[in-house]
DNA sequence: AAGTACGTCAACCGCTCCACA
DNA sequence: ATGTGGAGCGGTTGACGTACT
Protein backbone atom coordinates (compact mmCIF):
# COMPACT_ATOMS: atom_id res chain seq x y z
CA UNK A 1 0.00 0.00 0.00
CA UNK A 2 1.21 3.31 -0.71
CA UNK A 3 0.47 6.53 1.14
CA UNK A 4 -2.36 8.43 -0.02
CA UNK A 5 -4.41 5.72 -1.13
CA UNK A 6 -7.25 4.79 1.58
CA UNK A 7 -5.55 3.03 4.39
CA UNK A 8 -8.29 0.55 5.64
CA UNK A 9 -8.24 -1.02 8.64
CA UNK A 10 -10.26 -3.33 10.67
CA UNK A 11 -12.36 -2.41 13.32
CA UNK A 12 -14.55 -4.49 15.10
CA UNK A 13 -17.90 -4.09 13.17
CA UNK A 14 -16.00 -3.92 9.81
CA UNK A 15 -13.70 -2.60 7.46
CA UNK A 16 -13.66 1.94 8.44
CA UNK A 17 -11.43 4.05 6.23
CA UNK A 18 -8.97 6.61 6.80
CA UNK A 19 -6.90 9.27 4.79
CA UNK A 20 -3.50 9.39 6.02
CA UNK A 21 -1.84 12.63 4.76
CA UNK A 22 1.32 14.39 5.85
CA UNK A 23 0.57 18.01 7.09
CA UNK A 24 2.32 21.06 8.17
CA UNK A 25 5.58 22.71 6.80
CA UNK A 26 7.41 20.88 3.72
CA UNK A 27 10.64 19.59 3.97
CA UNK A 28 13.55 19.34 1.79
CA UNK A 29 13.30 16.38 0.78
CA UNK A 30 9.75 16.25 0.18
CA UNK A 31 9.91 19.79 -2.11
CA UNK A 32 13.15 17.21 -4.02
CA UNK A 33 10.45 14.98 -4.73
CA UNK A 34 7.96 17.55 -5.80
CA UNK A 35 10.45 19.31 -8.32
CA UNK A 36 11.23 15.91 -9.51
CA UNK A 37 7.61 14.81 -10.11
CA UNK A 38 7.07 17.75 -12.15
CA UNK A 39 9.98 17.87 -14.34
CA UNK A 40 9.37 14.18 -14.95
CA UNK A 41 5.40 14.53 -15.35
CA UNK A 42 4.30 17.91 -15.87
CA UNK A 43 2.09 20.44 -13.90
CA UNK A 44 -0.94 18.78 -13.23
CA UNK A 45 -2.83 15.79 -12.39
CA UNK A 46 -1.76 16.38 -8.67
CA UNK A 47 -3.63 13.70 -7.10
CA UNK A 48 -1.41 11.32 -8.69
CA UNK A 49 1.95 12.41 -6.65
CA UNK A 50 1.66 10.96 -3.73
CA UNK A 51 1.72 7.28 -6.25
CA UNK A 52 3.82 8.43 -8.40
CA UNK A 53 6.08 10.54 -6.23
CA UNK A 54 6.59 8.86 -2.97
CA UNK A 55 4.81 11.83 -1.12
CA UNK A 56 2.48 11.70 1.90
CA UNK A 57 0.93 14.52 0.79
CA UNK A 58 -2.45 15.06 -0.95
CA UNK A 59 -2.89 16.53 -4.40
CA UNK A 60 -4.01 19.98 -2.86
CA UNK A 61 -1.42 20.16 -0.90
CA UNK A 62 0.81 19.14 -3.55
CA UNK A 63 -0.55 21.98 -6.09
CA UNK A 64 -0.33 24.97 -3.41
CA UNK A 65 3.48 24.21 -2.76
CA UNK A 66 3.90 24.01 -6.25
CA UNK A 67 2.44 27.16 -7.33
CA UNK A 68 3.45 28.84 -4.23
CA UNK A 69 6.61 28.03 -3.87
CA UNK A 70 8.66 25.84 -6.00
CA UNK A 71 7.95 27.13 -9.36
CA UNK A 72 10.80 28.14 -11.54
CA UNK A 73 9.33 31.34 -12.51
CA UNK A 74 8.67 32.85 -9.01
CA UNK A 75 9.91 36.16 -8.22
CA UNK A 76 11.40 36.38 -4.48
CA UNK A 77 11.86 39.26 -2.62
CA UNK A 78 9.38 42.29 -1.55
CA UNK A 79 6.89 43.99 -3.03
CA UNK A 80 8.07 46.71 -5.03
CA UNK A 81 6.18 49.92 -5.20
CA UNK A 82 5.41 49.64 -8.81
CA UNK A 83 4.31 46.36 -8.00
CA UNK A 84 2.19 47.69 -4.93
CA UNK A 85 0.18 50.40 -7.14
CA UNK A 86 -0.55 47.81 -9.44
CA UNK A 87 -2.26 45.91 -6.66
CA UNK A 88 -4.04 48.86 -5.69
CA UNK A 89 -5.34 49.53 -9.08
CA UNK A 90 -6.22 46.10 -9.30
CA UNK A 91 -7.79 45.36 -6.34
CA UNK A 92 -9.69 48.56 -7.10
CA UNK A 93 -11.23 47.70 -10.05
CA UNK A 94 -11.62 43.47 -8.77
CA UNK A 95 -11.84 43.69 -5.36
CA UNK A 96 -9.90 40.44 -4.06
CA UNK A 97 -9.67 38.06 -6.91
CA UNK A 98 -6.39 37.52 -5.94
CA UNK A 99 -6.08 35.01 -8.76
CA UNK A 100 -6.67 38.01 -11.26
CA UNK A 101 -4.72 40.04 -10.31
CA UNK A 102 -1.93 38.03 -10.06
CA UNK A 103 -1.84 37.42 -13.50
CA UNK A 104 -1.04 40.76 -14.19
CA UNK A 105 1.92 40.51 -11.43
CA UNK A 106 4.32 37.94 -13.25
CA UNK A 107 6.61 35.83 -10.28
CA UNK A 108 4.18 36.59 -7.96
CA UNK A 109 1.32 34.65 -6.77
CA UNK A 110 -2.14 34.99 -5.69
CA UNK A 111 -1.33 34.08 -1.81
CA UNK A 112 1.37 36.45 -1.72
CA UNK A 113 -0.40 39.36 -3.44
CA UNK A 114 -3.03 38.47 -0.62
CA UNK A 115 -0.81 38.11 2.52
CA UNK A 116 0.45 41.66 1.05
CA UNK A 117 -3.10 43.39 1.03
CA UNK A 118 -4.06 41.97 4.29
CA UNK A 119 -1.04 42.79 6.40
CA UNK A 120 0.09 46.60 4.31
CA UNK A 121 -3.64 47.81 3.42
CA UNK A 122 -6.47 46.11 5.23
CA UNK A 123 -5.35 46.81 8.83
CA UNK A 124 -4.09 50.14 7.83
CA UNK A 125 -7.19 50.63 6.52
CA UNK A 126 -8.90 51.05 9.67
CA UNK A 127 -7.23 54.45 10.22
CA UNK A 128 -8.41 57.42 7.86
CA UNK A 129 -5.24 59.27 7.11
CA UNK A 130 -3.11 56.09 6.42
CA UNK A 131 -1.36 54.67 3.65
CA UNK A 132 -4.15 53.02 2.15
CA UNK A 133 -5.90 56.58 1.79
CA UNK A 134 -3.18 58.26 0.56
CA UNK A 135 -2.62 55.47 -1.65
CA UNK A 136 -6.36 55.54 -2.62
CA UNK A 137 -6.03 59.39 -3.37
CA UNK A 138 -2.98 58.59 -5.41
CA UNK A 139 -4.96 56.47 -7.81
CA UNK A 140 -7.60 58.68 -8.07
CA UNK A 141 -5.60 61.46 -9.14
CA UNK A 142 -4.09 59.15 -11.43
CA UNK A 143 -7.41 57.95 -12.97
CA UNK A 144 -8.79 61.59 -13.32
CA UNK A 145 -5.16 62.16 -14.91
CA UNK A 146 -5.59 59.51 -17.25
CA UNK A 147 -8.98 60.34 -18.44
CA UNK A 148 -8.08 63.72 -19.43
CA UNK A 149 -4.85 62.37 -21.27
CA UNK A 150 -8.18 59.63 -22.89
CA UNK A 151 -9.63 62.99 -24.26
CA UNK A 152 -6.77 64.07 -25.22
CA UNK A 153 -5.47 61.23 -27.08
CA UNK A 154 -8.85 60.59 -28.78
CA UNK A 155 -8.20 64.16 -30.48
CA UNK A 156 -4.88 63.26 -31.20
CA UNK A 157 -6.07 60.23 -32.90
CA UNK A 158 -8.92 61.85 -34.90
CA UNK A 159 -6.14 64.20 -36.32
CA UNK A 160 -3.39 61.08 -37.29
CA UNK A 161 -6.59 59.59 -38.74
CA UNK A 162 -6.96 62.29 -41.19
CA UNK A 163 -3.28 62.38 -42.01
CA UNK A 164 -2.97 58.79 -42.03
CA UNK A 165 -6.01 58.73 -44.33
CA UNK A 166 -4.35 61.48 -46.41
CA UNK A 167 -0.88 59.33 -46.71
CA UNK A 168 -2.80 56.37 -47.92
CA UNK A 169 -4.71 58.51 -50.08
CA UNK A 170 -1.33 59.56 -51.71
CA UNK A 171 0.26 56.09 -51.67
CA UNK A 172 -2.94 54.76 -53.41
CA UNK A 173 -2.21 57.39 -56.17
CA UNK A 174 1.41 56.83 -55.95
CA UNK A 175 0.43 53.02 -56.35
CA UNK A 176 -1.94 53.44 -59.17
CA UNK A 177 0.28 55.81 -61.02
CA UNK A 178 3.28 53.04 -60.61
CA UNK A 179 1.28 50.04 -60.53
CA UNK A 180 3.45 48.70 -63.63
CA UNK A 181 6.50 49.00 -61.77
CA UNK A 182 4.76 47.44 -58.80
CA UNK A 183 1.66 44.92 -59.54
CA UNK A 184 2.30 42.38 -57.19
CA UNK A 185 1.33 44.90 -54.08
CA UNK A 186 -2.32 45.37 -53.66
CA UNK A 187 -3.57 47.92 -51.70
CA UNK A 188 -5.55 45.81 -49.25
CA UNK A 189 -3.26 44.32 -47.97
CA UNK A 190 -1.22 47.90 -47.80
CA UNK A 191 -3.65 49.11 -45.86
CA UNK A 192 -3.65 45.98 -43.27
CA UNK A 193 0.16 45.74 -42.80
CA UNK A 194 -0.07 49.74 -42.10
CA UNK A 195 -2.53 49.31 -39.70
CA UNK A 196 -0.59 46.32 -37.90
CA UNK A 197 2.08 48.67 -37.58
CA UNK A 198 0.31 50.18 -35.21
CA UNK A 199 -1.64 48.23 -33.34
CA UNK A 200 0.92 44.99 -32.70
CA UNK A 201 2.19 45.19 -29.26
CA UNK A 202 2.98 42.49 -27.00
CA UNK A 203 1.22 43.27 -23.54
CA UNK A 204 0.02 41.27 -20.94
CA UNK A 205 -0.54 43.85 -17.90
CA UNK A 206 -3.93 44.98 -16.86
CA UNK A 207 -5.89 42.65 -19.49
CA UNK A 208 -9.23 43.38 -18.35
CA UNK A 209 -11.74 40.44 -18.03
CA UNK A 210 -14.74 42.67 -20.16
CA UNK A 211 -11.92 42.25 -22.95
CA UNK A 212 -11.44 46.02 -22.83
CA UNK A 213 -7.73 47.35 -23.18
CA UNK A 214 -6.25 49.41 -20.44
CA UNK A 215 -2.27 50.30 -20.55
CA UNK A 216 -1.58 47.44 -22.52
CA UNK A 217 1.66 47.18 -23.91
CA UNK A 218 5.18 46.07 -22.83
CA UNK A 219 6.48 49.16 -24.43
CA UNK A 220 3.80 51.46 -22.64
CA UNK A 221 4.18 49.55 -19.41
CA UNK A 222 7.59 50.64 -18.81
CA UNK A 223 7.47 54.14 -20.07
CA UNK A 224 4.41 54.25 -17.99
CA UNK A 225 6.66 52.96 -14.82
CA UNK A 226 8.80 56.11 -15.39
CA UNK A 227 6.01 58.72 -15.27
CA UNK A 228 4.16 57.53 -12.38
CA UNK A 229 6.81 56.75 -10.37
CA UNK A 230 7.97 60.41 -11.12
CA UNK A 231 4.53 61.68 -10.55
CA UNK A 232 3.77 59.58 -7.17
CA UNK A 233 7.20 61.02 -6.05
CA UNK A 234 6.33 64.11 -6.27
CA UNK A 235 2.92 63.45 -4.63
CA UNK A 236 5.07 61.42 -1.81
CA UNK A 237 7.29 64.86 -1.22
CA UNK A 238 5.13 67.29 -1.58
CA UNK A 239 1.57 65.84 -0.25
CA UNK A 240 -0.47 67.20 -3.10
CA UNK A 241 -0.46 66.48 -7.02
CA UNK A 242 1.08 69.00 -8.78
CA UNK A 243 -1.29 69.53 -12.29
CA UNK A 244 1.69 71.96 -13.67
CA UNK A 245 4.41 68.67 -13.44
CA UNK A 246 1.94 66.36 -14.22
CA UNK A 247 1.13 68.66 -17.49
CA UNK A 248 5.24 69.00 -18.49
CA UNK A 249 4.94 64.72 -18.48
CA UNK A 250 2.42 64.86 -20.88
CA UNK A 251 4.52 64.91 -23.84
CA UNK A 252 6.57 61.88 -22.23
CA UNK A 253 2.92 60.00 -21.65
CA UNK A 254 1.95 61.04 -25.32
CA UNK A 255 5.19 59.31 -26.64
CA UNK A 256 3.95 55.76 -25.38
CA UNK A 257 0.55 55.73 -24.82
CA UNK A 258 -0.98 53.27 -27.76
CA UNK A 259 -4.14 54.08 -28.95
CA UNK A 260 -6.65 51.21 -27.19
C1' DA B 1 16.22 38.12 30.67
C1' DA B 2 11.44 37.01 30.25
C1' DG B 3 6.95 37.78 28.73
C1' DT B 4 3.87 39.77 25.42
C1' DA B 5 2.23 41.87 21.19
C1' DC B 6 2.53 42.16 16.55
C1' DG B 7 3.80 41.19 11.63
C1' DT B 8 4.63 37.94 8.13
C1' DC B 9 3.79 34.11 5.37
C1' DA B 10 3.24 29.14 4.43
C1' DA B 11 -0.28 26.04 4.55
C1' DC B 12 -4.98 24.33 5.29
C1' DC B 13 -10.05 24.36 4.62
C1' DG B 14 -14.28 24.69 2.35
C1' DC B 15 -16.38 25.92 -1.58
C1' DT B 16 -17.12 26.41 -6.64
C1' DC B 17 -16.30 25.46 -11.37
C1' DC B 18 -15.48 22.54 -15.16
C1' DA B 19 -14.57 18.56 -17.94
C1' DC B 20 -15.74 14.07 -18.72
C1' DA B 21 -17.96 9.62 -18.53
C1' DA C 1 -29.23 15.17 -17.24
C1' DT C 2 -26.30 13.71 -13.65
C1' DG C 3 -22.51 12.12 -10.83
C1' DT C 4 -17.62 12.39 -10.02
C1' DG C 5 -12.93 13.80 -9.78
C1' DG C 6 -9.52 17.33 -10.64
C1' DA C 7 -8.27 21.91 -10.26
C1' DG C 8 -8.53 26.55 -8.70
C1' DC C 9 -10.00 30.21 -5.65
C1' DG C 10 -10.64 33.10 -1.46
C1' DG C 11 -10.78 33.03 3.51
C1' DT C 12 -8.59 31.63 7.54
C1' DT C 13 -5.26 29.62 10.69
C1' DG C 14 -1.07 28.80 12.99
C1' DA C 15 3.93 28.82 13.38
C1' DC C 16 7.69 31.59 13.59
C1' DG C 17 10.51 35.73 14.02
C1' DT C 18 11.02 40.30 15.79
C1' DA C 19 10.02 44.41 18.38
C1' DC C 20 8.54 46.20 22.48
C1' DT C 21 7.77 46.50 27.56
Amino acid sequence: MYWGEVMAGHMGRGVIEEQVWRKGPWTAEEDRLLVEYVRLHGEGRWNSVARLAGLKRNGKSCRLRWVNYLRPDLKRGQITSQEESIILELHTRWGNRWSTIARSLPGRTDNEIKNYWRTHFKKKAKRPSDAVEKARNRLLRKQQFHQQQQQQLQQQKAQQQLQFNFDVKGIMAFLEDNSHKAPYISQSRLVVNMHQNTTEEQGYLYSMPNGNCSASSALETSAEEVLWDGLWNIDDVHGNFSVASAASKVGLYNLVAPFC
